[in-house]
DNA sequence: TTGTAAGCGTTATCAG
DNA sequence: CTGATAACGCTTACAA
């Protein structure tokens, strides 16, 4: 019984219509076929179990359907939280959502950048930062003008350092936050920054720095819950009384860590965090934190595409029970 | 400069050669192709920025090279777990991941597992549990069966209720879950029991009861986050001291209920949950939980396809703070 | 409105 | 080892 699939061809015999008839009432554009014959076709075709050949059709048409999503880690909420926005809004365009995963290497993301380019998406949506002074930027850059000078559209989630069409996310909330937290009565803070050379983490640490009336102290490491893990187990707690990190999951990785130390949170230290992903509300004490629209931000990378301008909600402070007031 | 995408004939002829030997050197198998060609051909190649448009490729080939995964919920943990998975075994085997989402819709999904067939997708990934009894049932298998007699491969993750090819995700750890709580001196239990016609949902709630010596209280409702909380701030303590979530999420949630509620966990009641979901250990207390090996699950599920048996790791009880011994 | 036939970009067969 | 050329499944002028 493996037949193979039936193909439009099947379809035309089997209803008794040329190819040309069994197309349109299928697929082709509206309205152009007698109303018998339309009949005829879709009953042979669900007759068949026909589904039209995505392949084939791309190859006729000279496009596909699809938009390809580049994300840096699937697993991570951020990023999962931006798929489930593409992936929402690329369904209601009748669009498909091709994903692939960077690992953070600027290098992968070349490769996969060009891999994606051969299923010759509409759209190619990069969500996740960049890191600074990378010598393979042109490179990239360079692919991605090829693919939009062929016809795509190339949108960033993130920063504004690609020249491309790009959907913001806004990094200026950290300074909203130190102040909110000045205000709270904190003064001496540490800062789990992440990656020197991660764009958003050093705007994220610089926007907070600049919210505060004396220079934090500054610990450098991953992007991760663990380097937020690590970073607060090491971390010289002597006169601090908040930490900041740069993202939620590794505000969350450092509550752990100061729990598992004996601190008390936030008795003896405050933490916040950037993001507000899902569990952000979850720990305990729950997680002060900014709130960045990442299901919408998904959304808009492909609206933006597609050419319908949308606009996001702002980035907002989220006060919690892990900066009470001093 | 809207040039369009250089083809494989533009490449032949910049290097001089036939369409033919340009598409051996470039795609074809091994070592057919004299080396100075060869090396025309790629230099032609670069030259023109030339990819190779993968729908035309899988119209001759009769084939695609991608994998597509079905999933309720990419934002949800469980599944972008499940997702990091897939993705990483797909691209070591040169295959690219489309992606859709179901939102638990079982009609939705029967569409969408249509639209993905279009695709023609070497495999199909169905994660994600089913329901019982459901209507729509012999429509989805009859789909999934046309896939596989035109010589598509699907893979569901989760129990075997399907007949294809399954990655069992582990439920019976809920009662080894189960008996280590009434070990560490816990009597009357709660269970938090998610819908009651989800299968999975089911099979936990039932596996847990089976390794209790006396029925718990039953809660059922949603399979998420906030059903967890609401069940848990409705729930009466009287007489409870442990409470089970069929999964990690519906356990945070509790948590996080019980702690607006002003009871004290572990110290009047214990969660456990089910998964180990990431930050399952950064919740306070941590959680107690099931381990099951998500990643690995998804991996699995390519290689299985692949006719690459491999075998999971078990489900593990994982003893965290959120139930110490009474 | 329908059908014929010419592509779309690749691969694969089959002679040179 | 190379090069014409016929598929592959579908869309879309162009004719009828």
């Amino acid at each position: 019984m493996a037949a193979g699939n039936p193909t439009l061809y099947d379809v035309a015999r089997e209803a008794g219509v040329s190819l040309a008839t069994a197309s349109r009432s299928l697929n082709g554009s509206e309205r152009r076929v007698k109303d018998e014959y339309r009949e005829r076709v879709l009953a042979a075709a669900a007759k068949l179990g026909y589904t039209v050949n995505a392949s084939a059709q791309a190859v006729a048409r000279g496009g596909t359907s699809t938009v390809a999503l580049l994300v840096s880690d699937i697993a991570d909420p951020y990023f999962s939280t931006i798929a489930a926005g593409v992936i929402r809004a690329a369904e209601s365009e009748g669009l498909v959502v091709t994903m692939a995963v960077t690992e953070r290497d600027a290098q992968r993301e070349i490769e996969l950048v060009r891999m994606l380019r051969g299923q010759r998406p509409r759209i190619l949506v990069l969500a996740g930062s960049r890191f600074a002074d990378e010598p393979s930027r042109a490179t990239l850059v360079g692919e991605l003008e090829a693919f939009e000078s062929a016809g795509g559209r190339v949108v960033v989630i993130g920063q504004e350092d690609l020249p491309f069409a790009t959907v913001a996310i806004d990094n200026a909330g950290a300074t909203a936050l130190a102040r909110s937290l000045v205000e709270l009565g904190y003064r001496r803070f540490a800062v789990l920054a992440g990656p020197a050379d991660l764009v958003t983490a050093r705007d994220r640490a610089a926007a907070f720095a600049a919210g505060l009336p004396t220079p934090p102290v500054i610990v450098h490491g991953a992007f991760s819950r663990d380097a937020g893990y690590a970073a607060a187990h090491d971390l010289d707690l002597d006169g601090i009384d908040a930490v900041f990190a740069v993202n939620d999951v590794m505000a969350i990785g450092a509550m752990s860590a100061l729990r598992d130390r004996g601190v008390d949170v936030p008795g003896a230290v405050a933490v916040a965090g950037y993001d507000d992903i899902p569990t952000a509300r979850d720990v305990s004490p729950a997680l002060t934190t900014v709130h960045l629209p990442l299901e919408e931000a998904g959304a808009a990378s492909v609206r933006l595409a597609l050419g319908q301008e949308s606009s996001l909600p702002s980035a907002d402070v989220v006060l919690r029970a892990s900066t009470p007031a001093r």
